[in-house]
DNA sequence: TTTAATATTGAAAACGATTTCAAATAGAAT
DNA sequence: ATTCTATTTGAAATCGTTTTCAATATTAAA
């Protein structure tokens, strides 16, 4: 591997010196400087980030660590990331992982953004207490070096709640998520509450627990339909998109209408709502702005500047014609 | 920052004992080993990878470098890329960039899988001449630390076209992405190819230019009517799903059925394609097995293989009512 | 010329781990 | 007690940079 040593001996000067020139320090006379560089190209010089990285206890690196890759739902949030993040000189990894992640422990990179349900809060906060900076955004988590950028996932439910009362719903069912989602949980939280200041009390035999996917929306609401025979509410929320739409189709195979036999909706507008047949009644979530309102937060910490709030992020109810 | 150092001193042993006890020599009795371990874990001792991998000169993480994160259709790739890393006991970070990379260039990681129209061949190649194993998904590169892992595009196309023509259909166009895509223009070779083979020659009319994205299907294929009237083909290839959608949508919206009036058929089977209405007759690629292959060949040159073809991907038509 | 000021350069010490090689210790055999 | 072997440990070199500090070369002023 050719090195610093290698490329000074070439354009004979010392290592300090083709170590300013390359990183183009004004200290060093354009001509060793240029000399350095041409050397550099001439042997084919790339320098080598770890030691780098080690020599300045800083590698310019944010991690994103997710729990996984799948679901069409992340990739708009992570552009969102990459721009700031990109604009500002740093480099981002996304990394997925079922609990700590090397990268994450082994200093790796200057701040990271959570999004794994997999990672253990204690960890994190250990990692914050040795000045890694944190956005999580999956839980809420306190500490000097953590800042939450949290979906408001109540007040979405709520804002649905209210819609489908105000359309003459009494009696409202939900399909949720996985109980480890912190999302689907507040969501189906806040649903409830939401029902309650309208003294409606929630039936716990019209909650279906799904696991965010398509396919578990479908099966869940089959067996349901199945179960209940006509005894069904007239409207359910669902904690996400893909089961709302599963639960569309079960709900079509078995002869029956939406909105009409039962009106359903969902949650983040992901692409597919809009197209569906009925299209989609759903909250939409402004995912690349989450990825942008958590990158900026992360980058002020690493700025050193701890005493803000992250921006608030805003949903929107948006009415279509499947509930 | 708490380091071996602080470790060895805790423990009242040396830095080498204790980085052997870390570990786990057996040179080091249990006794010692103990005390080590005890102690790291008392004042929260973390290794550092930067020193770690620049001593050993291997970071055990693999570089998957995406042109960006956008599109439904990466994310099960990623996936199977995932799986078979993280198997061999490597890490992957996923990153984006529109040129060369950092972490790919200083060092950073064992191996890299390229799926990115922005970086030139030459870096990748000089990479590869310094011994870094490269997997190529998004064009053909040759190299001994090169493998190309490639989609079978041309083989889709003609089976597409083959499909098409035992329907009946004499005058077929498509619809190209972007001209730096080597996926996109290998389908479109393909295509022009199999009707040559049919003696049926290409109207350069037929063709339009769209990005990949269902906007752009839309746009381009509602100019394209407006431009034509009534002198249409009566099928149309596209070259990906996702432009095939917004082909279809645009068709619609002029009044006119898909497949009766015009036949639209895609490429890659994204999950939308077999929801919409109609659902679409696309060529199917196994997404989750390009990552697992291309996983699995970089590895192998990771363990010091380099004779070997990567095993082949097969696509496969799904006829559905679209085309 | 000599001196002072400034512009360049180089030697060497970090950064935090791994690993080689030699030394010390313990235990067993004579 | 002495020698030998096996086990366990430690000192120091190394990986490739950055950066401090001191030294040298250059220029301008006296």
């Amino acid at each position: 591997m050719v090195n610093l040593k290698d490329v000074a001996k070439r354009a004979g000067v010392s290592v300090s010196t083709a170590s300013y020139s390359i990183n183009g320090s004004t200290l060093i006379s354009d001509d060793t400087k240029k000399k350095v560089l041409d050397a550099a190209k001439e042997i084919g010089y790339r320098p080598n980030g770890m030691a780098k990285n080690l020599k300045k206890q800083k590698t310019n690196i944010i991690g994103l660590f997710l729990s996984g890759f799948s679901g069409p739902f992340f990739t708009e949030m992570m552009e969102g990331i990459q721009d700031v993040v990109m604009s500002k000189g740093y480099e981002l990894v996304v990394c997925a992982s079922a609990d700590r992640h090397r990268l994450l422990v082994e200093s790796y990179v200057d701040g990271a953004i959570i999004l794994n349900y997999h990672m253990e809060d204690h960890l994190l906060e250990s990692l914050a207490n040795e000045k890694l900076p944190i956005i999580m955004l999956d839980r809420e988590l306190k500490g000097p070096y953590i800042k939450n950028v949290l979906l408001p996932n109540k007040k979405g439910s709520a804002m649905m709640v209210n819609y489908l009362i105000s359309k003459g719903h009494k009696r409202i069912g939900f399909i949720a998520g996985s109980i480890e989602s912190y999302d689907g949980e507040s969501r189906l939280e806040g649903f409830i509450k939401e029902l309650n200041n309208h003294n409606i009390s929630f039936l716990e035999q019209d909650l279906l627990r799904a696991e965010f996917t398509e396919l578990s929306g479908h099966y869940q609401m089959s067996s349901y339909l199945e179960k209940m025979g006509n005894d069904l509410p007239t409207a359910m929320v669902c904690a996400n998109d893909e089961m709302a739409l599963g639960a569309i189709r079960a709900i079509q195979e078995n002869g029956l209408n939406v909105p009409d036999d039962i009106a359903i909706v969902g949650f983040d507008d992901i692409y597919a709502s809009q197209n569906n047949n009925p299209p989609l009644t759903t909250i939409k979530v402004p995912r690349k702005q989450w990825g942008t309102i958590a990158a900026q937060s992360l980058l002020q910490m690493l700025d050193n500047q701890f005493d803000f709030e992250p921006e608030q992020i805003l949903v929107e109810l948006i009415s279509r014609t499947s509930g």
